[in-house]
Order: C-alpha cells, then sequence, then structure tokens
DNA sequence: TAAATTTCGGATAGAAATGTCTGATATATG
DNA sequence: CATATATCAGACATTTCTATCCGAAATTTA
C-alpha cells in the first residue's frame, strides 16, 4: 500500500479543519470530534496532543474544554500539521529508497521526484486554515463532508 | 512517518533497475541482487515474484536461474513497477483521508492535490527503464549507486 | 469544597507491514 | 539420471502503526 501522509495524519488534518470551522474562541471536544469525522476516540487525542504540543492546537482540561486553533487560522498552514504528524522526512528522502542521495550523488529520479515535491510542499506551505475556511463557508458541499451543520 | 511508495515498492524499483542495467539476455539470481543493494534477501524473493506475476519480469529455476525484464525496457515504465507493488489507490484515494471524496463532492484540497497528482502519475508513466538504462550508461555516479562496477 | 467533565500520560492490545525459515518444484549440467 | 542451483509457496516471527484501557491531573460548576 502506498499513501501520501499516515492514517493518524489525515485525522489530524480533518480535526484542525473541523475545529477551525466552529465559533473561534469556543473549545471543541473530543467526543463531538470523533463522533462527527468517525475517528476513534483514544486515538484522536493522542492525535490532538501532539498537535498541542507542537503548538497547532490549544486545549483546555474540564466542562467545557478541549481544543482550539493555538494562532490565527492565516498563521497555521497545512504543512504545520503534516510536520507535528508525520514530520517532514518526505522532503529530503529519495523516493526509491537510496540511502545516500543528493544532487550530487542523484538516483536516476532525483530531478524528476524533486520537482514535484517541491510542488507538495509549496501547495501545503501556501495553503493556510483560512484559506480552507474561506472556501467551506462558501461551499455546502464541504460543509456537508466536514459534518457542519 | 510519511512515504510516497512502501518499502517493498522501493526495493521493488531498485531491483528492476538492477537488473536492467546487466546483459539483456542474462538472468540474475536474487542473492546478488540482494546483496549488491542491501535488501533482505527472502523479502526481495517475494517482492520479485510480485512483479513477475505481473508480468514486468520473467524467471527460470535452476542453476543460471534468476530473474531479467520480461519486455524490452522502452514498454516498462517505473508506474508498473508501483502498480505491481503498491497498487494504484494513490492516484484516487482522498490524501486527507475522506472516503467520499470527488470532483462532484471534492475535500477541501481536492482540486489542489489533484493537479499534483496528475504530474505524478504523468511522470511514473512517462519514465521508461529504457529512458533511466541510458542515463544510467551516461553516468557513472548512477552507476556506483546500483553497485554496478 | 465537592462533583462532574475533559484532557493528559503510560501501559497494553490488535492489525498491518516487513522480515525469516523451511521444504517443494523446476532446470541446467555432468 | 543424479546432483546442484535457484525460484516458488506457505507458515511463522518481528516490528511498526493503529487502537484501546485506565487512572491522574486540571478546570468548571453547583
Amino acid at each position: 500500500m502506498s499513501l501520501i501522509f499516515s492514517r493518524q495524519c489525515e485525522y489530524a488534518l480533518q480535526a484542525v479543519l473541523y475545529i477551525s470551522a466552529q465559533e473561534e474562541s469556543k473549545f471543541t471536544n473530543i467526543i463531538e470530534i470523533s463522533e462527527r469525522l468517525d475517528i476513534p476516540m483514544p486515538f484522536l487525542g493522542k492525535t490532538l496532543q501532539l498537535l498541542v504540543q507542537h503548538k497547532v492546537l490549544q486545549s483546555l482540561k474540564g466542562p467545557r474544554g478541549g481544543f482550539k486553533l493555538a494562532k490565527p487560522p492565516d498563521e497555521i498552514a497545512l504543512f504545520h500539521v503534516v510536520d507535528a504528524i508525520d514530520g517532514t522526512d518526505f522532503l529530503t528522502s529519495c523516493v526509491l529508497g537510496f540511502s545516500e542521495c543528493s544532487s550530487k550523488n542523484p538516483c536516476p529520479v532525483h530531478s524528476d521526484w524533486g520537482a514535484l515535491r517541491d510542488r507538495v510542499y509549496q501547495m501545503l506551505a501556501s495553503k493556510t486554515i483560512a484559506d480552507i475556511s474561506k472556501e467551506i463557508t462558501d461551499s455546502k458541499q464541504l460543509r456537508t463532508k466536514l459534518r457542519l451543520l
């Protein structure tokens, strides 16, 4: 099986988008997120803890507690979420798995893949939660997908 | 951890490139490939079997046996190897993990990611073993990387 | 201050991917 | 035809990722 992001990273991205679509000052709890997005609750807990540690989210314990964005949505790029969960190895590691692969010692697809990888990074780094929130507001389809009614 | 291709797929790509760099009519055995490329031998065996089943490679048992390309190198694209090992889900599955995601029901990054994915496919489908063999012939660095002396 | 709620942290369990082992099967060579 | 070589096939082991469980800590509310 080939995949771009780990399942945990997919959960993280979905959850951050869900949280970002809530009222900005409100803390959203795990129970709600896991039920709406159909993500196993304890695993989502671990995942959101990672995002808190990486200062993507802010948490609050106790009644009315939960999670909200740690920064304004235009300061959180998708890349920050991916970085917190999966790390950034995919930006530098060789797509063919050669351990010593660099521009000075390239694999047979080094330059081809490098160009594509740069585009992936550009997309992830430039796309912010604010951008996506705007799209969500403008699209009923997206609200449905994120279970926002 | 995020990765584009599974480790098994990386092994497969490396092995096919190694085989393609050998004399065309010769069968190359697993022992040689696994030692040169530092791939666990039994696992490489399973992997090459998959490539035989998908008609990327041809095998021969017994003395002087081993593996060689099943078709002329200009008829084998990198995509065929990836397809045989990892499959093609990455071309259609949602990068955010939403199960129902399509152009009619897109996720927040559907179009952005779709464009990138198309480029990845283009690269994999257009790059053939013959293309790479030529590069290898022209580059001492590549021969070193593939342990071809 | 007591009780209820919710995240946090560590230990454990299950599933999937990766890696290993053993014997069977086929082929070349003497 | 016997032997050595190499792939093939299935079972098994290990590692990594995903998922679960339980109790502790913090915060709100009554």
